[in-house]
DNA sequence: TTAGAGAATTGTAAACAATACACTTATAGT
DNA sequence: ACTATAAGTGTATTGTTTACAATTCTCTAA
């Protein structure tokens, strides 16, 4: 361990544990309120989609916002999150990911609330969501085509969705969005709508079935007035062994 | 803006801003403390580093820990950030990105504090960090030989350095942790310390001049005992230009 | 002044991967 | 059995990456 500069002169100010000389009480560090917000993804008729509610309570009363409440002084954040997205969707495992905080000062009406953001997807088609008591009701919005949103909301859900699609390009959390069962068709439809872009059918195959990261069910669709696709499921455990060994997903 | 489910029945519980029937107080609920700790990556031969104070005060006192300190009620957590660096280091204007934040309910001894953690890359022959008010010295340690850290601070650094990585491969960062002229061969050396890989010289090269996101300065090192290389440095404009146009940084 | 050391820089053939696009196959509906 | 539609396959071309050798430049020390 190299030390490259020793201890310097003491100075007496700004100890985390005793009074700063400028008398703020420590009490007063103790005044943030701490809140969750999510930003829930779905994918619907080739379209991304985000849960939307429309809020029941002031301030903001009306006005449509992200999902999310204030977490317990006894609650761990990531439990507060689950428990948000439980009351919502009625799902309790379901797949959840920090984004980032959002702490500016004059950001909650009510007084100092911090808020950390955290994005999730779901397969619409398995679960409809509930409104909560919170909310008059919850919605699936086109992203593209969404409200303006209550506080920074609109900040908080334009960050998500830039960090979805890194993540896409770079991990294949795009799964998460499917149902279980899905043809190769249903994928690539997907990654255009999310990244906005449009792929080669022959190529995409190729570069996503060279990847090996997908089972076939030796199964077909079923009720298409055409020649049926083959089925394909995620292979996770297949995934997290190549991650364990240091490879990287590429778009 | 489609709409896939309607207004749920009422239930009255849990209101962000009415009291819930289990009869918490409302103030109950603005009890945190919130603070910042930095992770400061610097690069000395090479070797990475990063920026650990000795703790001088309780909890922890004399463990070793990332510099941070609590946010004021009336501060932003981005402005606190910059003070914590500009405190150690003494420069202004650091590049910084928030990474998580860190919520557990007993992460903290002195009661409900939840941290945001930034990363932060400087290049250490520039500016020698100071000693502050709440440590006994702030040190380089290399990243590879760390002595076990305070609160949930290894965790901290484990994500931040994770991050590191990550951003290093698909975005130009880097370049903070050098000077700001500096040959390839420095670079490489750079990128092979944190990714820990050994890339061919000429390939390397290549790629990287392929980017065209270098200035030749057309100046060359001096002082080597053999040929000097030609040095170069980070293009910011033209990146930001590229990144306009939904260029995407590789490796 | 010059030879040798050490690293920078350039060049290139071969291996590999990505792309465009045409072709073949399977099912449902008429 | 014929047509429409989309699934799935094959391949030549082009472009990129890799490995490794050859060359150039400057310093140092004889």
């Amino acid at each position: 361990m190299a030390i490259l500069k020793e201890k310097a002169p003491e100075r007496q100010q700004n100890s985390q544990f005793a009074v700063p000389y400028y008398a703020i009480s420590y009490d007063k560090f103790f005044q943030f309120g701490l809140s969750v917000d999510c930003v829930v993804f779905g994918y619907y008729e080739k379209k991304l989609k985000v849960l939307l509610i429309k809020r029941g309570a002031e301030p903001y009363l009306g006005s449509w916002a992200l999902p999310g409440d204030l977490v317990y002084p006894n609650e761990n954040i990531q439990v507060a999150a689950q428990r948000i997205l439980r009351d919502l969707t009625g799902i309790s495992e379901l797949f959840m990911e920090q984004t980032k905080v959002y702490g500016k000062v004059d950001r909650h009406p009510a007084g100092r609330v911090i808020t950390s953001a955290y994005y999730s997807l779901i397969d619409i088609a398995k679960h409809d969501p509930h409104a909560s008591a919170w909310a008059e009701g919850a919605y699936w919005v086109d992203v593209e085509d969404k409200p303006e949103l209550a506080f920074d909301h609109d900040e908080i859900l334009e960050d998500a969705l830039q960090i979805l699609r890194q993540r896409v390009r770079h991990q294949p959390v795009g799964f998460e969005l499917l149902p279980q069962k899905f043809a190769l068709a249903d994928l690539q439809a997907l990654y255009e709508a999310l990244l906005n872009e449009n792929y080669d059918k022959a190529n995409f195959r190729k570069r996503i079935l060279a990847m090996n990261l997908l089972i076939n069910l030796k199964e077909n669709q079923k009720d298409v007035a055409h020649r049926p696709a083959r089925l394909y499921s995620f292979d996770k455990k297949r995934y997290d062994e190549l991650i364990a060994k240091g490879f990287s997903f590429e778009l």
